[in-house]
DNA sequence: ACTATAGGTAAGTAGTCACTTGCCTATCAA
DNA sequence: TTGATAGGCAAGTGACTACTTACCTATAGT
């Protein structure tokens, strides 16, 4: 559950994706490959950014919509809030025992 | 740089760690060892324990002090402040665009 | 001095992860 | 219907990572 949210985020080429997605939502597979490859020099092939989008979505951090043979990808920051509360504030959220 | 940070924050066992640091600041490694397989029922060796501190140390979230023969370890929670900010936030910190 | 305690170093291993390659499906335009 | 575009699936590979095992150093108590 945190898990995936923080195994999302421990990726750089992940986190300039979502730096991507902040800057402009609702974009499709092939302008996120073609921004990362413009604007960051990432030589990335479309198959790893797929999978890199999938590892984002199952973190709840994306969220897609299917619209004829395109595929938009909204940014979704809710998981982000509060991740660091445990122990930036931690008479709030102490109580939770689990290895997440 | 937040690369060390996040990738820090990957691992279940060290987000733990950060717990026990954040209930009970300057423990040595043996009491984290203990704390970590009494209340957690982690498993876990003396020397993997201090490779997780050692990578929380180069993230800087733990720093140590030496007194003779222990070393205590105490929590720097001031990485983690700001690390969600380019996305939560945009407008304060989007003018970075290196892939950390 | 001897010994137990606290910690460090380093090599080896099994599993995970990012990425590629190759092929397949679906939608749309001509 | 043909071809181009947008995307999906899955096996294979190399690198990284968490963990163990084994041995070594340093401080403190008796």
């Amino acid at each position: 559950m945190a898990d995936d949210l923080f195994k999302a985020l421990a990726d750089g080429t992940r986190r300039t994706i979502l730096d991507e997605l902040t800057e402009k939502s609702g974009q499709t597979l092939f302008e996120i490959c073609a921004r990362l490859s413009m604007k960051h020099g990432l030589g990335i092939s479309r198959q790893a950014v797929s999978q890199h989008l999938a590892v984002l979505e199952a973190a709840g951090l994306v969220e897609t919509r299917r619209e004829g043979r395109y595929k938009f990808h909204d940014l979704n920051v809710a998981p982000l809030r509060h991740i660091t509360e445990r122990w930036l504030d931690p008479r709030s959220s102490e109580p939770d025992k689990d290895p997440s």
